[in-house]
Parts: structure tokens; sequence; C-alpha cells
DNA sequence: CCAATGCCTTGATTTCGGTCAAAGCCTCTT
DNA sequence: AAGAGGCTTTGACCGAAATCAAGGCATTGG
């Protein structure tokens, strides 16, 4: 069980074995004792688009860094509608510390790649090392900013500003290496129209109608349903209502 | 500088001598010679309804514990528009570690009593005591969960629904000893008609027609127009959409 | 006591986004 | 290549909530 060193510019400088990635998330927090410790409970996963990941007795009680892929976290009312509460993107966490479970549901929105670890390697090990805990508690207070800046969109914006906004999240989020300058970026969209419209609060006719909107001014171009050109990003920003 | 001592059911039972309350929020976390020393640097204030907390000189280099009333989180955008993304009640915990500011502000909603400490009091015993981040973890873990609940009821929910869910919440909120079992509570409204709004995502309007149809149903009673009497709890529930 | 002010309620009308319905487009399979 | 199924788009219409506009009802102060 060899630990690959890896330099990297801010925290401890490890790979966790089983993920051969550099985590932001989680393993960078461990010294490399810890990490051979937790190499030997972890394991990789593929998931496919669609497949649930919380709900789903296999992984139930473990935690996981998002390797590759979307995840997204929803919550649901009795009549069947349905509300998408936060995005995972890698290299984010997942993962409930202390049950404080509020009924959400994780499912994968594109193929996604886990590595996941027993929830009581990583309870364990929290209590060892305060600085794993310190990593937690900046993710979540990252989750909760996200969180409120979506209860602005949410609340507050009409339907074009709730579709521009989203777009830019997502670029924001998908191409690490979106240039101000460059005005212009190109991503693939991870949810459908469904799962938009879930996100955002709206029908996946106004999603729809709304992207169509954009694209008829110019603002982007949308190939095979899914691979998004932002023409111009300050358009589009302009358009997301501040 | 003593510090009394009080029996809690968990955690370390002791009273922060400024607050003289006990706080689930922050000072429980503390051995009492922590809580000298951080009651040395804390003092007690009293806010007026709708002073600012943060964007205020005085206290933005400082976190507090909400002692009594109700503290609204709101961010806006540019053109006015506003959202309320969170209230905290007493004994919640207020402010924001490692500065992951994200253009909140904070105002009283209603008359507030806050014992708050210097920013660098807490932070530096937030290195010596991970308990404390483990507190202020569990919270944010807490006001992550309420946010989720809440982008539920902004993107999916129904006017009706979303007024009846509110009055649930502060019901829930304001009045610790609800019980289900007497189907009927009592309490003073913290908020405006046009903080209701600006909570739920609505318009005064309509909020009010919503809280007429609630009183026009036998649902609830008003009094002054701060002074709601839920007649039937479960009636009320039922209204809020599960 | 009577403005005046600040909330709150109510009514009339408009509009944005939802609903219903149909057709178009990919992708995958055979 | 054709067909099937799943997304997505588009159109016509509808309805819930916003907007516009009075009016009511407390509290405050002259």
């Amino acid at each position: 069980m060899t630990v690959r060193q890896d330099v990297h510019s801010a925290g401890i400088p490890v790979l966790c074995q089983s993920c051969e990635a550099r985590h932001r998330g989680v393993c960078g927090a461990l010294d490399p004792d810890q990490l051979v410790a937790l190499s030997k409970t972890s394991s990789r996963y593929t998931i496919e688009p669609g497949a649930e990941l919380i709900g789903d007795a296999e992984t139930v009680n473990s935690y996981s860094n998002v390797l590759s892929g979307v995840v997204k976290l929803t919550k649901g009312l009795s009549d069947g509608r349905q509300q998408i509460v936060g995005l995972q993107f890698a290299p984010d966490f997942l993962g409930r510390p202390f049950k404080v479970e509020s009924e959400i549901n994780a499912e994968a929105a594109t193929a996604v790649s886990l590595c996941s670890f027993p929830k009581a390697s990583i309870e364990r090990m929290m209590r060892e090392s305060p600085e794993l805990e310190h990593r937690l508690l900046k993710q979540t207070l990252k989750e909760l900013d996200e969180a409120r800046e979506w209860m602005v969109t949410l609340g507050r914006k009409t339907a074009s500003e709730k579709v521009a906004s989203f777009l830019l999240m997502i670029a924001r989020n998908i191409d690490p290496a979106t240039d101000p300058a460059t005005n212009s970026t190109s991503f693939d969209l991870p949810l459908t129209r469904a799962d938009i419209a879930d996100f955002l609060g709206l029908t996946i006719e106004t999603v729809s109608r709304q992207l169509t909107r954009l694209r008829a001014e110019g603002v982007i171009r949308i190939e095979n349903n899914r691979h998004v050109t932002v023409e111009s990003l300050s358009r589009l920003e302009r358009r997301s209502g501040a």
C-alpha cells in the first residue's frame, strides 16, 4: 500500500491510493499514515447516469469524493413535485456527517466516478484530525453560500434570468478556464431540460423557450441538445439579473 | 470574572458571563477557562428592529449569539429586488467563519439582543478547541438543511402553500412547546408582510390575500396584524404541501 | 381631536409562466 | 434503413400571482 506523493500548492501533498487523484474535498486534509489507512477501506465506483446514490443500500453508509461527473441532490414533495437543491461537481464531497439527514436524494446526473469510504473510517479520522473537520466546515459553508445564492434565483428572478444564471453557473463549474477576456465558453450541459427545470423551479417548456430565445438572440448556440457555446459571456451575465 | 455553572443535559455545563444564558451556539463548547477569557472580550447589545447588523462598522468584525429576537439574513439584486435567505432565532450563532462572505446583509427583524465577541477571540479559540469547530459545523449543517428546505418551498410550492409553510416554521421556532396533541398554537409574527413576502418570493398583496383566506377558512386568527393563533395545526400542515 | 404616516387589505386588470397538445429530432436497435 | 422511444421544441390557451390603484386602520404627533 504505497501512497503516491504529489506537489500541491496548498495543503498536504498526498494522493489517495484508491482515487489516484488529488482531493481538495477530503484526502488533502489527511497525513500520509491516515491516508494509507483510509486507502485500505476506500474503493472506486463508476455510476451510470440516473442511478440513485443515496437511498441505495450499497452506499448509504459511506462518504465519497466526486472524481468526475455531476451529482444532483433533490428533495421532493409528496405529490411528486421535485426540486434540485444542490449540484456536486468534482472534487466535492458527498455525504452527510452526523446524520443530520433531511430526506435528500442524490442521483448521478451524468456518468459519475466516486471514491468512497465507509462512514466509520471518515468519522474516526475526523475525531483524530481537526484539520479534516475544518475542511468539512469549509465545504459546508461553501454549499450554504451556494444554496443561498439559489434562493435568490428561485425567489426573485424571472424565468429568463433563471436560465441565464444557470448557464453561467454551469460554465463556471464545468470549464475552470473560463476567461472573462475571451468572453466566450463552451461546455456540455450535464443536465437534461427536466433537470434544469427542477433546478430552477420552472417547467421543461419554459426552460426550452428561454433557451430558444437566447439562441435566437445570438447569446448562445446549442448542438445536439447538449453542447452549449456561450457566444457572449457578458451578455449572458447582463441577462442573469446581477 | 466568575463563570456560573449550570446543569445541561448535553455538553459542557457552563454559562457565558456576558450572556448569562446557555448557548448551544458557541459557549457550550468551551471549557471554563476559555469561557472566562471570552467573557472578558464579549459584550451584550440590544438592537432596534430594522437596524443593520452586518455592513455596520461596529459589528462587522465580530461574531454573536442571538439571545432573543429574530435576525433576518437578506440578499439583494442590483435593481432592488430582495430575498430573505435565512432567519436566525435564539440561540443561533451569527457571523461567518473564514470570511466566506457572499454579500449577505443581516438586519434585526424584531428587537434583538446579542452577545457578541471580536472575530479574533473566536477564531483563536477555534484553533485551540476542536469542539468549538465541531459545533460550528453542526450549526452550519443545520442552516444548510433549512436553506434546502426553503429552496423546495421557493421553487415548487404555490403561494398558499408557501404562506402555510411559513406560519408553521415560525410556530416551530417561536413556540418550542407546540404540542401536536393540542393542535393549536399562538405567537407573535416577528416579520412584517413585506418581510414575509421577501422570504417567500411573493408580493405583499399575495401574502395578505393568502392570510385572509386562511383566516376566512378558520385555520388561523390574527389580532393587531401581529398576533397569530393557529386554530388547527393539522389543517395548516395539510395546506403546507408536505 | 385631527392630520399624517406607515402598514395592511381589497379590488380590477395584466402578464408571465404553466398546462395541454402536437410535432420534430436524436439515438439506439434491429 | 426503418422504427421506436425518449427528449426537446413549438403553439394555443389558461390561470395564478404580479401590478396598479384605492381605501382602511392603527399609532404618532401637532
